[in-house]
DNA sequence: CGATTGACGTACG
DNA sequence: TCGTACGCCAATC
């Protein structure tokens, strides 16, 4: 219904690189929203997120953290510490809630997907 | 329908 | 280096 809908493609588009994320491996709202094309759109990334668990094919956003390697997002989590111990189950080390060696497991979808 | 918020990031002072 | 302001778009109140 509604022909005139305009589908969140962006959101979905957003599931689709959190999905092609590797194990072990995390990337950035930035990265994904550049890679999509809306740099200065990194919020719908988070927000998109938001919905994430709502998906079917769950979505790996506790693979998803913001520029700093901060899991700002763990508090969305059924439990905050859900997303760390994910990580850490992983192989990624986490201190005070924040990724060790980010950038070492940084994933970028420009860079590894290379279009 | 208008105003506010939000899992971010960059720019400016 | 740190703190504040803005943008961007969709969902929610």
């Amino acid at each position: 219904m509604t022909p005139t809908k305009t589908p969140p493609d962006f959101f979905d588009m957003v599931y689709q690189v959190v999905r092609l994320i590797p194990k072990g491996r995390v990337t950035s709202y930035g990265a994904i929203a550049k890679y999509l094309g809306a740099a200065s759109s990194s919020r719908l990334v988070g927000y998109a997120m938001n919905g994430a668990h709502s998906q079917k094919p769950k979505v790996p956003a506790h693979r998803v953290v913001n520029r700093q390697g901060l899991l700002t997002g763990k508090h969305h989590f059924a439990s905050p510490n859900l997303m760390q111990q994910l990580l850490e189950k992983e192989g990624i080390k986490i201190k005070n809630d924040q990724i060790v060696h980010f950038e070492k497991y940084f994933w970028d979808p420009q860079k590894e997907l290379a279009l």
